[in-house]
DNA sequence: TCAGTTATTGTAAAAAGTTGCAATAAGGAA
DNA sequence: TTCCTTATTGCAACTTTTTACAATAACTGA
């Protein structure tokens, strides 16, 4: 199945349109599996799409995670950066060496319950990132 | 006890210098209390210390950070936002409206403690924001 | 109190990200 | 197929954030 008949019907039943602009930043989160800055999308995407501007990337990125198509993260540098939505996680990373873990999202099923039950409030992200310091790294401490 | 008497020493403690830059940025963040976008601390800390510069505002923000003199947050602009550390708590924010909850640290506590058991890590930041909607704004949906 | 060391700051330039608006083109209807 | 509507893009200007490097000033030790 290509990304184009993937995710255009998603488009679709939203109301918007699907551009080759929308597809090729697809094809690139899709293909490269993991978070990718925006520039990185650029400098992938661009190869596909030699028109492709970097304005263009930034309001798709942003679009596509408002319509849940992808998954938009903060993993420290301070930059967001962004992920093809497949399945529900989070992440663990080392403030110090960087070395990361993924979370199943089954693990905070019961806390997202339980926020939920005493505050109201329905929880729709389940993308986290929890910093902490690897077995390795805590050796290495005073 | 001023802002210089508490701050101070705990710079020096971690072998850094105290100086009217970081004392104006501490003081601001001090005595606003919430959340604080780097533009804004510079223009509140400017009226304090008239020659301070934004650079170093963002550069003083990210040391005070990693010193754990302040904390940073994503509260959903995509742009960090930090306050003065304090207690240990959480955000749970309305992606419709805008509604802020705080949360509690000892509510996920015991999330902590099973995420340090199966990873190894030790966890080190406790300033999460989750995202959701409110009570009122699920009404409004279809 | 003074001098030396070096952490910290300011400056200027670059990089990253945002915005307004006119031009373009996707998709529905004829 | 062709036309029409308007969602989407590209451009240009602007704002925000980062970086390199030389100048400054906080603290240490004499
Ligand atoms: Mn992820
Ligand atoms: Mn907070
Ligand atoms: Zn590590
Ligand atoms: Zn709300």
């Amino acid at each position: 199945m290509s990304c184009a008949d993937e995710y255009t019907p998603q488009l679709r039943a939203r109301g918007y349109r699907m551009t080759p602009q929308r597809l090729a930043i697809l094809h690139t989160l899709h293909h490269s599996g993991g978070h990718l800055s925006p520039t990185e999308v650029y400098e992938k995407a661009l190869t596909q799409l030699p028109s492709l501007t970097e304005t263009t990337v930034y309001r798709t990125l942003e679009f596509l995670a408002e319509n849940g198509l992808a998954h938009p993260a903060h993993m420290g540098s301070g930059h967001l950066v962004y992920e093809i939505a497949h399945h529900e996680h989070h992440h663990l990373k080392c403030r110090v060496c960087g070395a990361e873990l993924e979370v199943n999202h089954t693990l905070l099923k019961s806390l997202y319950r339980q926020l939920e039950l005493a505050s109201g409030y329905r929880l729709t992200d389940s993308h986290l990132t929890f910093f902490g310091l690897c077995p390795t790294c805590q050796k290495g401490e005073n």
